[in-house]
DNA sequence: CTGGGTCAAGGAGTT
DNA sequence: AACTCCTTGACCCAG
C-alpha cells in the first residue's frame, strides 16, 4: 500500500506532482464548496491522464467532470452505505441526493495546506550508499486529523499503568509496531532504507517493576520484519542515555542490561540480522575515566551473545570521544559508529579518517555493514550548549564516504533532511508531495527545557502585579518583581 | 483543540 | 542539597 492509497479521509484526495516546478499541492476534497469552486476555475487545462494541469499559480485539482460527478463505483458504495442506514435509493442503484429527513452532519473539511518547495543547490558527491533517518516521521506523523497521525512512540505515565493496567501498555506497543509497518512502507515508496527503531516502541518494557515481555506481540513484530527483510531495508536502534554499562552503582548496570535486553527481543522477534545494531554511548566518566572504562568493558565483556552480538560503541561529546572508545572496541571487537558531529565537538588527537579506517576494519572483522552518524549544529550557534543542539536539516555529505556504509541522519526535520539530501545529491528520486519546506528562521537554541520553574513563578508574579497595577494605576507594588536574567524568549 | 507543566531512567554542572 | 541541564516527544489536565 502505497501514501498515496491511505486512509480513508483521503478516499477522494489526489496527491498531485508537478515535477518541473518543485511544488507540490495536494486537494483534499472532491466537493463543490465554494472553495472548491474558487480553486478549479484556477485550472487551465486537463491532462491526458484526467487531471488538472497547474496553472502557473500551481494550483492542482483532478479534472472538473470528476469533480462534478463522482466515479459511478464510488457512489455505488455510498449507495450502499446509505441503505444500511435505511436511506431510500434511486432507480439508478445510486445513492439517494435529497437531504435525508435528518440533517446531515458535515465533517469538518480539513483543507491541505499548500507547500512551496524551494530549490535546492546542487552538490555532488561519489557516496551511494542509505541514508537513514531516525525513530519519526514528520509528514506522518503531522497527518491532519489526529487520528490519522502514523507514529511509534505511543506511551503513557506509570500513573496511567496503574490505572489502566498492563494491557493498556501493551496495546500502545501493538500500534506502535501497526504504525511501522506503515512507515516501513512510506520509506520504502519514498526510496529510504534505512531507519532507527524508537525505543518508546514498547513503554516501560524494560522497567523492573512494569516490564513485560514481547512475545504478545511477536506475530506482528515479525510481519513488521519481513517487510524491512523484504524491502532490504536497515533497522537499528539507540537505547537512551540512561544506559549506563560504566556505572558503578550495580543496580544502574542491570537497568541498562534490561534495556539491551528488550532492545535486542525486539530485534531478535522482528528477524533482523546483524546489521541491526543497537548502538549506546560509553555514558558518564564518574570522575575517572580509566576505571570507568575498566568497568565498561567488563559490562559489556559479560553480556549475554544475543545482546553482545547487536551492541556497537559511538562517540560522544562529553566524556568519550573515538579515541577514548577504540582501544576497548578493538580488543573486545565492538564497532564503532563515528559520529562527525560529536568529534566536531570533542575531537580525538586521531584525525576521522584513521578513526574510520580503525572502526572499519572492527566492521568488517564481525561482518556488519559499518554505520555513521551525521549532523550539524544550528545555525549561528556559539555557545557549546547550542552548538550541541542538531540543525534542521544537513546541507552536505562528508568528503570521501565510502560506498558500503550507512548514514544516519540526525536532524530536527528528521525525514525531511534525508529528502533534502537525497534532491541535492541526487541520491534518489524524490516523492514531490512529501516534501515539506525547511523552517525559514530556525533558532539555535536547543530543542531542551524551555521553561524554568523559578523564572515562570517570577513571571506569573509579575504579571499578577501587572494586572493589579492596571486595576489601580495609582498603586505601588508592594515587593520588587523577581526577574531572571537567564530566562529565555518564547 | 491548545497550551503548559511534566515525565521512567542517570549523570554532570551550577548555585 | 537542590536544582537545572542534557534530548525529546508525548502524556495529561485545565481551559
Amino acid at each position: 500500500m502505497s501514501l498515496l492509497s491511505r486512509g480513508p479521509v483521503r478516499r477522494s484526495a489526489r496527491l498531485m506532482t508537478v515535477s518541473t516546478m518543485d511544488v507540490c499541492i495536494t486537494e483534499p476534497q472532491f466537493d463543490t464548496t465554494p472553495t472548491f469552486k474558487r480553486r478549479i476555475s484556477s485550472v487551465e487545462k486537463v491532462g491526458p491522464d484526467g487531471y488538472a494541469i497547474a496553472t502557473s499559480e500551481a494550483i492542482i485539482a483532478p479534472a472538473p467532470e470528476e469533480v462534478c460527478s463522482p466515479p459511478v463505483a464510488k457512489r455505488q458504495k455510498r449507495a450502499a452505505k446509505a441503505e444500511e442506514k435505511g436511506m431510500a435509493k434511486d432507480p439508478d442503484g445510486l445513492e439517494h441526493t435529497e437531504t435525508p429527513t435528518k440533517p446531515k452532519r458535515r465533517k469538518k473539511e480539513i483543507v491541505e495546506p499548500v507547500y512551496i518547495i524551494p530549490e535546492v543547490e546542487k552538490k555532488t558527491t561519489t557516496y551511494r550508499g542509505r541514508l537513514g533517518y531516525a525513530c519519526l516521521n514528520t509528514v506522518m506523523r503531522n497527518k491532519k486529523p489526529a487520528s490519522e497521525s502514523v507514529f511509534c512512540s505511543r506511551t503513557c505515565r506509570i500513573d496511567s499503568v496503574k490505572k489502566n493496567g498492563i494491557d493498556f501498555v501493551k496495546d500502545l506497543g501493538r500500534k506502535n509496531v501497526q504504525d511501522l509497518l506503515t512507515l516501513i512502507q512510506w520509506n520504502e515508496d519514498n526510496h529510504i532504507r534505512f531507519f532507527r527503531l524508537s525505543s518508546e516502541m514498547f513503554p516501560f518494557a524494560s522497567h523492573e517493576k512494569y516490564g513485560y515481555s514481547l512475545d504478545y506481540c511477536s506475530d506482528l513484530l515479525a510481519q513488521a520484519g519481513a517487510l524491512a527483510n523484504k524491502y532490504k531495508h536497515r533497522l537499528t536502534t539507540h537505547p537512551g542515555q540512561y544506559t549506563q554499562l560504566g556505572s558503578p552503582k550495580p543496580n544502574v548496570v542491570e537497568s541498562s542490561i534490561r534495556e539491551l535486553a528488550y532492545h535486542a527481543e525486539m530485534l531478535d522477534l522482528m528477524g533482523v540480522g546483524p546489521d541491526g545494531v543497537m548502538i549506546i554511548h560509553g555514558g558518564g566518566v564518574y570522575g575517572d575515566k580509566p576505571t570507568t572504562l575498566k568497568r565498561l568493558k567488563e559490562s559489556i565483556r559479560n553480556l549475554p551473545p544475543n545482546i553482545f552480538n547487536r551492541l556497537v560503541l559511538e562517540n560522544d561529546e562529553m566524556c568519550f570521544n573515538a579515541e577514548d572508545l577504540l582501544p576497548l572496541c578493538e580488543e573486545l571487537n565492538v564497532p564503532l559508529v563515528f559520529d562527525y558531529h560529536h568529534d566536531n565537538l570533542f575531537p580525538s588527537s586521531i584525525p576521522p579518517k584513521e578513526i574510520i579506517q580503525r572502526a572499519n576494519a572492527i566492521w568488517k572483522k564481525r561482518g556488519i555493514r559499518p554505520k555513521q552518524h551525521l549532523s550539524e549544529q544550528r545555525p549561528g550557534a556559539v555557545t557549546i550548549l547550542e552548538r550541541r543542539a542538531h540543525s534542521d536539516r544537513c546541507e552536505n555529505l562528508p568528503p570521501d564516504l565510502p560506498d558500503d556504509m550507512d548514514l544516519m541522519i540526525e536532524a530536527k526535520d528528521k525525514e525531511q533532511a534525508v529528502l533534502h539530501l537525497h534532491r541535492m545529491y541526487g541520491l534518489q528520486p524524490v516523492i514531490q508531495a512529501s516534501l515539506r519546506p525547511p523552517n525559514k528562521n530556525p533558532t539555535k537554541q536547543t530543542q531542551g527545557r524551555k521553561s524554568n520553574k523559578r523564572a515562570k513563578a517570577a513571571k506569573n508574579s509579575l504579571d499578577k502585579q501587572l494586572e493589579e497595577a492596571d486595576e489601580n494605576p495609582a498603586g505601588d507594588f508592594e515587593e520588587e518583581p523577581i526577574v531572571h536574567g537567564d530566562e529565555e524568549d518564547a
